[in-house]
DNA sequence: TCCCCTCACACTTTTGAAGTGT
DNA sequence: AACACTTCAAAAGTGTGAGGGG
């Protein structure tokens, strides 16, 4: 589990702290939560979000109410915030790509492997988007929240629950790399997330997304409108999930059902078909042929491997990608419904059994971007990086901003949960200001990573964070580090999915490896503190 | 003993640099 | 010289199964 010490690289108040008492928000048997002192005595100043809230439901209580958990509203159990974006229009649709895939899954029981470098997710992550404006520029975000707040175990061929889940850990949010693109971009393709990997290590420093093994998690989407992924100003956000996304974590696979049908979708394990090199039989024999005659085994293996590749092995990855599925594997499925539902309430925790059969195939949209909402706040505490109160050294103290922002926001929220077909609010022209900018809301920890403009960090010597509000500004020097690599005086740039992802699409004259060596060898500490001129 | 995790392995696909042709 | 296409080696993505730790 974490450990202060082990993530003293990421700053002095980096924040991992031991689990305390329950948030009392939460109903008996629900996670326990982390708790962030840093973010516990910030008072009022979360009062203004969620106005529509008793200051017990918001989670985010004062010096005397229970328990944060951090992030804050992931999840299960209640129905998290209101975010302080607008929504995008109702008509703003996600579907799922490849839904029947993961219905086959799904029907089983998803497994996804988690390792220590990382694994990919199969089935992908493949959505597309219809209804947003084809001018305006979005960024395509998706995240994973534990779904229950139960240990899962594989006992007489089936999951059952064994216990209460693990503390969450930091919620990191992979960012598309296309992102930011316009809506017509987005609208015209396939958006991949296929790049994501998960990982159980706890120490994870490539940005992978941090997940425990033996828990049931689910993907979440969320598109926000945004200029670039630096803006400072960031329109409507609307998230989505997909019920046939929900998977169990494991280190090996459990269900042999689940490792058939990878095996034969997953163009990757090939070899593992009953026509591959890999495949048990072939395996089996080759090492007793190997046992008998060591060159005779190789001359032997060459000749096979011709065959099969001239014979042409089956192509599953067609399979998958023209809708033909293996008839051995086919389930009774759900009949596939992946029309938009907006704004579903959040789904009472069920622990078990964790792979409800017949589930609705609606993608439901999360009226409340949830933890996304705290990324946009918090994005480096979400990264592991740094407490809210640490990201906080570049934000604008709430008495200075205006409180006429939350007018509306109330409305918001029950509309969230009650269900109204119609959008919250009426969007505002792409080219019009984004009106509705919650980084300059009240109570905001404005993000020190998207919060300048990209122009001013390349052209103009870095960015004036004191003209945007942000905290003192910086006197000297653009990127320059003194006697080291540049980079841009963004302390959330250390998180490195978030550089990986960025570089290339954003043309930031910093390529990742670059930035992970600078940060590598810097103190996170040394990075927020202006005094050591690291700028 | 059991459960879960890690690692090395063999196989496959993907990626990108180098080479070739137009 | 510039571009498009092909080739090929390296890198990355798979599940397996032995072995280890708690």
């Amino acid at each position: 589990m974490y450990h202060p010490d082990v993530f003293s690289h990421y700053g002095p108040s980096y924040g991992i702290r031991t689990p305390h008492t329950m948030a009392s928000a939460y109903a008996p048997g629900h996670h326990e939560a982390f708790r962030y002192p840093d973010l516990e005595h910030t008072g009022p100043r979360f009062d203004s979000l969620f106005p529509s809230l008793d200051h017990h439901q918001r989670g985010l209580p004062g010096p005397q109410g229970p328990a944060l958990s951090l992030p804050p509203h992931l999840g299960y159990g209640q129905p998290p915030p209101q975010c302080q974006a607008s929504r995008l229009p109702g008509n703003v649709k996600m579907t799922m790509e490849n839904i029947e895939l993961w219905k086959q899954f799904n029907a089983i029981g998803t497994e996804m492997i988690l390792t220590k470098a990382g694994r990919r997710m199969f089935p992908q992550c493949k959505v597309r988007v219809s209804g947003l404006d084809p001018h305006a520029r979005y960024m395509m975000l998706l995240d994973i929240v534990a779904v229950d707040n139960t240990r899962y175990k594989w006992q007489e061929k089936r999951w059952e629950a064994s216990g209460k889940a693990e503390p969450q850990l930091p919620n990191r949010v992979y960012i598309h790399p296309e992102s930011p693109a316009s809506g017509e971009q987005w609208m015209k393709q396939t958006i991949s997330f296929h790049k994501i990997k998960l990982t159980n290590n706890t120490l994870d420093q490539m940005g992978h997304i941090i997940l425990h093994s033996m828990h049931k998690y689910q993907p979440r989407f969320h598109i926000v409108q945004a200029n670039d992924v630096f803006s400072r100003r960031w329109g409507g956000c609307s998230s989505f999930t997909f019920p046939e996304t929900t998977f169990v974590t494991v280190t090996a696979y459990q269900n042999e059902e689940i490792t058939q049908l990878k095996i034969s979708t997953n163009p990757f394990a090939k070899g593992f078909r009953e026509d591959g090199m890999n495949h048990k039989r072939e395996r089996d024999s080759r090492m007793k042929r190997k046992a008998k005659s060591p060159r005779r085994e190789t001359e032997s293996l060459q000749s096979e491997y011709k065959q099969v590749r001239l014979s042409g092995p089956c192509d599953s990855t067609l399979d998958e990608e023209m809708g033909v599925r293996p008839l051995d594997l086919v389930m009774q499925l759900p009949s596939p419904d992946c029309s938009f539902h907006p704004i579903s309430p959040p789904a009472t925790p069920s622990p078990n059994p964790p792979f409800p059969r017949a589930q609705e195939s609606q993608s439901q949209e999360i009226g409340v971007p949830a933890s996304a909402e705290a990324y946009l706040q918090h994005p480096a505490v979400f990264h592991g990086m740094q407490t809210a109160k640490e990201s906080n050294m570049f934000s604008r103290p709430a008495s200075d901003v205006p409180q006429e922002n939350n007018i509306g926001k109330s409305e918001a929220l029950n509309m969230a949960y009650l269900g109204p077909e119609e959008p919250v609010e009426p969007e505002t022209s792409p080219s019009a200001e984004i009106s509705n900018d919650f980084r300059t809301q009240p109570s905001t920890n404005y993000s020190t990573c998207y919060s300048f403009d990209l122009n001013s960090l390349v052209g103009h010597g870095g960015p004036d964070f004191s003209s945007m509000g942000y905290g003192p500004r910086m006197e000297e020097g653009p990127l320059a580090v003194r006697g080291g690599p540049a980079f841009p005086p963004s302390n959330d740039l250390r998180f490195q999915a978030f550089m990986q992802n960025s570089c290339s699409a954003y043309a930031l004259p910093f390529p990742g490896a670059q930035l992970s060596r600078a940060y590598s060898t810097q103190p996170a500490s040394a990075y927020l503190d202006t005094d050591k001129s690291i700028f």
